[in-house]
DNA sequence: TACTATACGGAACGATGGTTCCGTTTGTCA
DNA sequence: TGACAAACGGAACCATCGTTCCGTATAGTA
């Protein structure tokens, strides 16, 4: 997770700082916490309680505490740890030999879905009263730098349209991220990754992927 | 609970099913109490308790729960406020005599900033533990198959793509009235919808509204 | 103006959930 | 293996929030 972060955040990188001393099972537990967060928020959605966290983890509330001062915290840290592989994705993708237009749509595809699990984190977030804006964009700086240096590589590749901005294109995937899902599940979403690219892309116009049989956007449970 | 409910649903209507008499007050009072929820929920988000909402609306939470029987029951009510201009407006359009795909894009740019007031709303209603999914269906079936006419008639008349449905337009508009308001003000959502209707139309490559030149989303506050 | 049905206000209640505290357990090192 | 710092568990605490209850105020009417 958040393996190098040399800087500010002081929640990692235990043995760095001090001499102290980090006890093997505080660290495996801190994962464990971290890993039933995630869980958590996504089957059971927004509101997890920090008592659900720690017994999905086997573990006392105490010892969360211990390993983020607050459930903010906790949640923060579960952020910063799921945008990291992002960050790689979109290093790979804009340093790779594939066609920059193609290597860009196959990272819009493949962030769409990831913001798509990120719902019920940031949902949590803002109704645990976090400014998510703010701790976003400090958290997803990074992140933020690796996409540009992608879209800029494909607009100069002339597969991307002069007039469409890094703006429009982070708009339209946390659009496609936060959509309600009771209109937006995996197979729908595809299709409209494939529509929201043909509208970036210069002289695109792609074959929807096969879209299920059910009447339209009327079924769904839950 | 229920003070004087004779029977059972019908909130408004009050002279009608019953000789019953409704003080006037009383009737302003549920006004503002939906007026208060409303700039409660737009100002405050998610997390508007219902002591804010009747002190904003210079009244007791006594009063708030004779009108409206639970937290949930104002919030729906409040939805259903809100859909029904939607419904209008989608009729409007659906019966003009402007070109059928005209109409669809207004339509569709109309809709997506309304979806976005809905945000902090839908977002409450979930955090209440409503099943919004089949809430909003029950009561915005109306608005569905009006927008299903508007959207029907444009495709027939060839303006919209044929292997586009009624699924992924739907599916679109809630994305952009969704998404990260940090990403999405007013006119980034004008630059998006102009997007998307270029990928749901047939042809269409729109010029893009002016962006305001801050630097690529990185400026917003709250 | 007096009377009554209706509506109002807001204290009190119970549930929920984040956070703290401290006695107990356990990993690590000499 | 023994000792101690570090970590653990979970009861208890406190704040918040939805909801209820009942004494008081008021609109409407005769």
């Amino acid at each position: 997770m958040g393996a190098a972060r040399p800087d500010s955040a002081p929640l990692d990188a235990e043995s760095a700082t001090s001499g102290r001393h980090v006890r093997a099972d505080a660290q495996r537990n801190r994962e464990r916490l971290l890993e039933a967060a995630d869980e958590l928020l996504a089957t059971r959605g927004v509101d997890v309680s920090v008592d659900e966290i720690a017994h999905r983890a086997q573990l006392g509330v105490g010892t969360l505490y211990r390993n983020f001062p607050t459930k903010k915290a906790l949640l923060e840290a579960l952020l910063l740890a799921r945008i990291e592989p992002m960050v790689v994705a979109a290093r790979d993708a804009a340093a790779g030999i594939d066609d920059p237009g193609d290597a860009f749509v196959g990272f819009v595809r493949h962030l769409s879905n990831e913001f798509a699990n990120f719902k019920a984190l940031t949902d949590a977030m803002v109704a645990s009263g976090i400014d998510i804006h703010v701790t976003k964009r400090a958290l997803s700086a990074e992140l933020f730098a690796a996409i540009e240096e992608l879209f800029d590589k494909a607009q100069r590749a002339g597969r991307i349209r002069p007039d469409v901005t890094l703006a429009d294109v982070s708009a339209m995937m946390t659009g496609l991220g936060h959509a309600d899902p009771a209109f937006m599940d995996p197979s729908q979403r595809s299709r409209c990754v494939a529509l929201v690219c043909d509208s970036l892309l210069v002289g695109a116009r792609s074959v929807l992927p096969q879209q299920l049989p059910v009447t339209s956007a009327t079924s769904r449970q839950t």
